[in-house]
RNA sequence: GGUCCCAUCGUCUAACGGUUAGGACACCAGGUUUUCAUCCUGGCAAUAGGGGUUCGAUUCCCCUUGGGAUCACCA
């Protein structure tokens, strides 16, 4: 069997976002599964177009998730380089020998002049056909002017297979003289791309749905070049949330580091990214990386576009964080928790308690300090807590002070493990015969000044007795 | 406009031509002696429309509608 080899090609205009991601995780899902290469290549071949510093930023993305190439700038491997504009050569190679065979040629026209011809055909509801202006006798090429294929569409309908979209045919009429390389001396994606995956012994080509309407033109230079066809597959876009056009930086597609900085696992997003548009045909909804890389299959993709939503990432970001073992956790979250922690309080000991606590409320790393913050600082007292509360808000104040001070009281004689703290906490329902939502939400909100929090009992035990009683004292003192 | 692709709950998606059209997210209600979250239970919610083929159509065919892509010296 032929060796698997995929690749993910990216040009560098700026960052890549989220469906830019997802084809190249399933170009490297189909490498992993089948023992295959994955390689990473550079299509620079519009200098205008170039954002400086975003092949670091891209493989920057593809490293946070994983999705290590075998071959690349950088890396190396025996196909290279890996870049483009360093190809020159190679693609001028078989420019020549295309112009040898007479399957390309010179384009006498200007920009201009193909612009108006294009215009013409607009005007009389028609597709434009460039090799309807074909010149009888072109010069030779002397590489200052666009080199363009010399296409042979003949009469019938092209068929191919694509992995994800089935049986797919065009018309000839859709097949065009396109340019090979253009007045600059640089080819076009048209013809580097083809060219390159030849070179790279590349088995797999996947790519987004724009290329899809290229493919007789793609097929035409194949066989004009001699060139063994690699399976194609590709993939339906990402649209976005709401709207219903293609996801583009454009249109608010953030670039998938965001989503590093504001604390996804990694795991989350490539179990989202790999959801969307793919399932293994059972209803689990949670996957481990290993887990994809076994089931992902490229005829269980989906051929019709979906959308990116947001909540659903949420979701999967917190049931992943949920899944792993605290120690673990607490090395991810190093970087997001509240900032100036007190000395005292700051060691792993206690901020591996705090975490505990807060795990399974967990969604995403930077929220944090918003969950914790008052395990590390006395927040200021916030009146509203109690002004606004359903039941205690309700309440006159004295039978309020009263309620807290029968509670201060039981609570200093209290030991503070959270077992005995919860009996202590029962009984002192009992005593007081209140509704646990008055009582609990009164000592809570007295200890915390938060509008929520993990247990009571859990979180005044890992708070500690002098803390509780001095922050319960001072919502007395508040109140009274 | 030409060409191509696509069409199941709001969203992601299951369903050899035979299912009460399933699951998940989101949302709503209830439960787990308190909040938020988790967890559990329940609810809301879909085969775009019209024709065929068939005993039977979400599934196959055609038309319409809708959405997307493409028609660059961009990729």
């Amino acid at each position: 069997m032929k060796a698997i080899r995929t690749r993910f090609a990216p040009s560098p205009t700026g960052f890549i976002h989220v469906g830019g991601i997802r084809t190249a995780l399933f170009a490297w899902l189909v490498a992993k599964q089948n023992n295959g290469k994955f390689i990473l290549r550079i299509e620079d071949t519009d200098q205008t177009r170039e954002v400086s510093g975003s092949i670091e930023h891209i493989q920057d993305s593809l490293r946070w998730l994983g999705i290590e190439w075998d071959e690349g700038p950088g890396t190396g491997g025996d196909y290279g380089p890996y870049v483009q504009s360093q190809r020159l050569d190679i693609y001028k190679r078989w420019a020549d020998k295309l112009i040898q065979a007479g399957r390309a040629y010179a384009d006498p026209y200007s920009a201009e002049e193909v612009q108006s011809f294009r215009d013409q055909a607009r005007a009389n509801k028609q597709a434009f056909l460039y090799r309807n202006h074909r010149p009888d006798n072109p010069k030779p090429w002397d590489g200052t002017t666009p080199l363009r294929f010399k296409s042979e569409p003949g009469n019938e309908t092209i068929n191919w297979h694509d992995e994800v979209m089935g049986d797919m045919h065009a018309g000839p009429e859709v097949i065009d003289d396109f340019i090979l390389i253009k007045s600059d001396g640089f080819p076009t994606y048209n013809f580097a791309h083809i060219v390159d995956d030849h070179e790279m012994q590349i088995s797999h080509v996947i790519r987004g749905q724009e290329f899809l309407a290229s493919m007789p033109n793609y097929l035409n230079l194949y066989e004009a070049l001699g060139f063994e066809k690699p399976v194609f597959a590709t993939m339906p876009h990402i649209l976005n949330p709401t709207g219903n056009k293609k996801l583009s930086k454009r249109d608010g597609a953030k670039d998938i580091l965001n989503y590093q900085k504001e604390g996804y696992l990694k795991d989350a997003m490539i179990n989202f990214l790999a959801s969307l548009g793919w399932n293994d045909g059972t209803e689990q909804e949670v996957y481990s990386v290993p887990e994809i890389i076994d089931k992902f299959s490229l005829d269980k993709v989906q051929n019709s576009n979906a959308h990116f939503d947001e909540r659903r990432l949420l979701w999967l970001n917190g049931a992943h964080i949920r899944e792993l073992d605290i120690d673990t956790l607490y090395e991810k979250v190093a970087s997001y928790w509240p900032k100036n922690i007190p000395e005292k309080l700051d060691n792993d000991d206690y901020k591996k308690r705090v975490l505990t606590l807060v795990q399974e409320r967990l969604k995403f790393f930077e929220e944090l300090p918003e969950l914790t913050d008052f395990f590390f600082f006395d927040l200021p007292l916030n009146p509203e807590l109690l002004s606004g509360h359903k039941q205690l808000g309700k309440m006159p104040t004295q039978e309020l002070t009263q309620l807290l001070q029968t509670a201060l009281a039981k609570i200093e004689s209290t030991d503070f493990e959270t077992d005995k703290l919860q009996a202590s906490l029962n009984e002192l329902l009992a005593t007081t015969e209140q509704k646990p939502v008055v009582l609990f939400s009164l000592i809570r909100i007295a200890t915390t000044q938060s509008p929520a929090s993990p247990g009571l009992a859990e979180t005044m035990s890992l708070l500690g007795k002098d803390k509780c009683l001095k922050r319960i004292n001072e919502q007395l003192n508040a109140i009274g």
